[in-house]
Parts: C-alpha cells; structure tokens; sequence
DNA sequence: AATCTTTCCGTGAACGTGCACGGAATTAAA
DNA sequence: TTTAATTCCGTGCACGTTCACGGAAAGATT
C-alpha cells in the first residue's frame, strides 16, 4: 500500500546499510541482530511498506509445513466423515505447495484414542493444529503441550476455556437451537413437540447441544409457553428399540406433529419417519450429511439447519495457514459460521 | 501422487536428454519444439507425475497479472456493491501478489456506459475478465474479441448463449423462484397473494428475473391451483408513485397477507410495510442486502432468498485466476451457487 | 558447394527469500 | 598485550521457473 513498486528485503538492507542477512533476521526474529540495528530494519519496514513476497520465502524454504488436525473420526457420510471433506478444500491449489495436512482422528467415546492420537500428531512434529475437542481435560494438556512449544492451534466446533488458541470456527450454537424452533414450528402456535435426544455416555464430554437446546426451549417458551415439550432418549446404537420408543410415545400423544433433533443424526429416525407418515408433520434436524439431504428431498425432513462441518475445517486450516507462513494473524478470534437453512427445493444445489 | 520426490523441470530434462529451456516450451505449448521432443517430454510429464511449482513460476514470472471485472455499478448498498465485495474477498493473502483485480463499472440501463467500460478494460490488457451481462449483443461483441485474443472469460449472475466462456457462476434462478413461493407460503393453502415488480426499460437487456418468476408460479400451480397471483407493477425511482400503488392494491383486496420481489429491492417497500402492519403477513424477498438484512431483523420482511452475490464474484475470480496462472480449468463449467434462506433467527451471523 | 532460411534447442541470468557458514567487531578473561 | 569468548553481521548458494538470446542442425535455394 505504501509504496508502488514492491519493495524488497534488499532494498531494506541497502537504506538500512546492513545485509539481507541481517534483515532476514529480524523479519523472523531470531535473535543475533544489535538493537539498533534491529531498530533500523523495522523502521525500514514500516518506511517502504515492505510486504514479504510469499512466493519467494515458500520457494526458499522448499515448503515442507505440516498442520495436523486431531478431529474424531466417525461413518463415512457422518458428521465428522463430512467435515473431514474440509481439509482437501482447504487445499486450495493457489496455496498448496507449501502446506500439507495430515488428518490424526480417533474415537469420540474413548478418551484413551485420543491420547493415542494426539502422541501420533505429536511425532509428526506440526508447524499448527486444528483441534475438535470432546475430552476437555484431555485436550487441555495437549494444548499446554501445544502452547510450551509455540506451536498455534485452533479450535472447531466447540470451544475449551482455554486462552491459548488463535481462532476459533464454530457454530452460534443456542442461536441455531432457537433458529431450529422456529423452522420447526413456522412461527405458528404448537401444543406439544417431540424433541429425539441421544444418550450421552457418563464421561464428562464436551456436548455442545446442550446450548443449542437451551435455545429451542427459550423459543418454545417465549413464543408459546403453553407448549408442552417431550423428550424421547434413544441409543444410536439400538434402532429397533428407539423405534419402539418412538412407538410408546406416539400411541400416547397422536397429536403431536413436530420433531427435532439437535445433533446430525435425524436420519436414523427416516425409515420409521416413512413407516408412520403422518399428515401435516414437521420434522427439523441438522447438519447437510448425505442420508440427511435425502430424507429432505423425499420430503421426509421438513428442514435441515447447517453448520457447514467442512467449511469450518477449511477455514481453521486456512486461518493457521496463514498464521504460520505469512505471521498473519486472523482479524478475529471467535468466528461463527452461518447457519443455513435446507428445505427439500435448495437442497439440489449442495 | 506419482512420486512422493516431488519432481522438477530439471528431472524432466534430464530424462529426455533435453534441456529445461525445451521443456519449459512444452510445458507452455508455445512452440518452437519438434515433434519428437515434444512427445517425449509429454511422456516423461506424466511418468515422473510432473506437477509445476506454482511459487517457482511466480516468482519467475514476476506477477502482475490482471484480472479484469465487467460488471454494473449501483448505489452503495446495492446488489453490485454488494458484489463488489467479492473482489477483496478473492485476493485471499496466500494467493495473492501474482494476480490484481480491475473494477470497470457500468451503469446497468444504458449500453453506452458499458461499451465505454469495455474500451477502458480493454485498455487495461487484462490476462482474464469477469462479466457481469445486461446487453446481449453488446456483450456478445466483447467476448468475441477477448476469443479472438484467447483471453479467458468466464460469466456471473447471468449466462449468455455463448459458447466460449470458461465457467459461469450463478444462481438457479427457476429453482430460486420455486423456493421463494414456498417460504411465501410455509407450504399452506393461500387464496391470493401479490408480486411486485419493476417495470423494465424496453431496451432488451437480458432478464433473469423472468426465469425466477416461472419458478414461482409454477409452485403456486402446481401447489394451489386456485390461488390468484396479482400484479403489482413499480418504478424504483418514483417511491411515491409507488406506495400509492399499493395502497390501491390493498383498497380492493384487503385480505391479500403474502407479499414477495423477484429482485433484490424489497427494501423499497419496508417504509411503507412498517406503516401498514398487518398481522400474519409474509414477506419475502431476495439477497441480503444491508437493507434487506435490517428489515428481516426487525421483522418487516420474512424471508430472503440469498444468492451471495460476493461469493459468486470470489469463486469467478479464483477459477479465471487458476486458468491463468495455473493452465487449470474449472472442474465444472457451470455452476450454481446454493440458495440461503434467510431469516430473523439467522440473519445476525452474515 | 556455398549461402540463406527455417526450425529447433541450450545457456544463463534473473525473480526474492532462507539459511548455513565463517568472519569481523566487541568485550571479557588471562 | 594476548587470547578467548561473545555478539553481531555479511557472503553466497539454493529453491524451480521464466524468458531472451544466440547458436547448431537441417532443409531450401542458388
């Protein structure tokens, strides 16, 4: 911006009288540089508006910068299968050449995998780490790892009370439980609602939907307080007996008409959802998982709210990109992705 | 993928025997190299899995590469400001240095302007261009010389029966049409319901909307085939006029509650909406204007259709940008963005 | 056979930065 | 004063391409 005609590391060494040696050394201050001299660079700097040329420095270093990401990993079409898409997009062809990824995932029920995980992305020795937490004690040892060593890493998803990260990508999550609500009711007076919930295991997981439903009742509450909100818990692992569940609640409450879920799995509710179909029902899940989109586009899901799983893994890995090669930090810290509404006539188009 | 030593120019020489002054010529099909030689470098390329070194060839060839964007200008705050944005966005830092971006703006109802942009742009001698149509022939008159001097082109937000054009970025339109009436209506029984429309100039500019508006009446009839759409005919530059319209409109129907735009101008009719409330009314228009975007959260409008205008723009610039600078097409030559609803409850995360 | 074209190809200097190596300048220790 | 340690700094090669320049080889023309 200062100056038209780029200037250069030379340039900055012939005003300052020192060497591109000397400036290279300040520019990535290592030490080994006089005050003054030191001093004298970084007024140069700011003087020409000097700016490194990046193809030159990936060039010289000949590349060779690994950014791990320690990220469940789950079914292929599931949630964390979808974001893990993420990493080849952030591959982007401009950029690449100088950064590869490497994809250390383990088992969201099992905090041992991911220590194992971690010591694995630990020999491999990152220049940056993309974290999706679910263990919190856990992952805040790895991050005071992370931190003793100066290595940058960025939270996805869900964020630790941790102060150490550089960024952030995730969803508003009470927000989109309110914005759920509102799909699933269309702004129109409810009697009573169906909310299908999972077990979670005793362990003291990180679960982000617990805010995401705290903003579904608030909805429900503000908008029409004589709504009766019911829950049915099903185990994930036991369809047949979630459908029978499904089946006991039904038999007692025939009028109830809507039903949402707070976390990406409403497709396990599709073939029962197709078994009893039911006039007039509303059906409201989240997240753009393939089985999900086409539950929406036979009609069976009246509505998906997403996050874009993969988009957030692509920005993270784009944002610690930046940070390790150009120094650049974001320009903020927390970023919350959009949340998109699906319905059965946009989804073609994703 | 081939080989994990990522090979040189330099490998290749010496596979053939040749020299990397040759292979470079190949490499750039730019002649001067027999037969013979040719198809044994092409060999060795893919033996050896030869991929370029983006940061060698750009620093080699020293940047300043310019991407020209044809493209109407409006009032601030307008769809093409909006759009505007878009070009910041594409010089993202990691790619950047190698290539800028030339806005050359054109008034949108007057074909002249755009004949005089072209001349400037052309002036500029621009390594690719970005199109936004208003004119058809003129516009068909620009693409045929830029074919004629092999310079790529690639359309945004509408197509042209052209046939040399590298991609086009957009929105289904039809489809947008479709989804429109279906937020309009929440998918429930209407009676009558009213669009409102700007009257076009009689030049023959090439309409999109008009492709909306099929999508949205097909909806209506195929859903509730006794609904009666009614029209209400607009000119943006005379509020008044308008308004009045309205309010005879609403004389003779009072019972009318749903209310949609086929373009991005909804914000026109907010004064005169929030002067007369009506309850259980929808609202629905198009692109998330700042305008649009206020209206929404104050709840004066119900729904956007948003096509993201800047996104479009970003996406058409990074794929002329990898034409150039990498000799890569486009995975897709046509291609569509979704299709974002917005509403009260999503709107604060734009 | 000699000269002139034409076609093809190799050479070498950039591009701007990173980094290892060694050496000068300064200070401390003898 | 000499030597050793320390702090600071300059030199020069490497990274993989691009491209202008000049020249060899082969064919065409007298």
């Amino acid at each position: 911006m200062a100056n038209k005609a780029k200037s250069t590391i030379l340039d900055i060494a012939r005003l300052t009288g020192l060497s591109k040696g000397t400036v290279d050394r300040v520019l990535h201050n290592r030490g080994e540089v006089s005050r003054k001299s030191y001093d004298a660079v970084m007024k140069a700097i700011q003087d020409l508006g000097y700016e490194p040329n990046v193809y030159a420095s990936m060039l010289a270093r000949g590349g060779s910068h690994l950014i791990a990401v320690l990220m469940p990993e789950d079914e292929p079409g599931g949630f964390w299968s979808l974001a893990a898409g993420g990493m080849e997009k952030a591959l982007d062809p401009l950029a690449s050449g100088g950064v590869s990824i490497e994809h250390f995932g383990y088992d969201p029920t099992d905090v041992e995998s991911l220590k194992a995980a971690a010591r694995k992305m630990w020999d491999s020795n990152p220049s940056g780490v993309v974290i999706a937490p679910m263990f919190r004690e856990a992952t805040l040892q790895i991050t005071a790892a992370l931190r003793s060593k100066d290595i940058p890493y960025v939270f996805v998803d869900t964020k630790l009370d941790d102060l150490g990260y550089l960024a952030f990508f995730g969803m508003p999550m009470y927000r989109s439980g309110y914005l759920c609500a509102d799909q699933l009711t269309g702004g129109l007076p409810v009697k009573s609602l169906l909310v299908v919930r999972v077990q979670r295991d005793v362990q003291r997981m990180s679960d982000p939907t617990v805010d995401r439903r705290a903003g579904f009742l608030d909805y429900i509450h503000e908008h029409f307080p004589d709504c009766v909100v019911h829950n049915v818990l099903i185990n994930p692992a036991d369809i047949p007996a979630a459908e029978a569940a499904l089946d006991e609640f039904f038999e007692s409450h025939p009028d109830t008409r809507q039903i949402a879920m707070f976390n990406s799995r409403i497709h396990l509710l599709v073939p029962w959802l197709e078994r009893h179909p039911q006039r007039g029902r509303r059906v409201v899940g989240f997240d753009n998982l393939e089985a999900n989109m086409q539950a929406l586009s036979r009609g069976t899901v009246s509505a998906l709210v997403c996050q874009h799983p993969d988009d957030q893994l692509a920005l993270a890995i784009k944002a610690l990109a930046e940070r390790i090669v150009l120094g650049k930090y974001p320009a903020r810290r927390d970023n919350f992705v959009h949340m998109d509404i699906l319905t059965r006539y946009n989804v073609d188009f994703y």
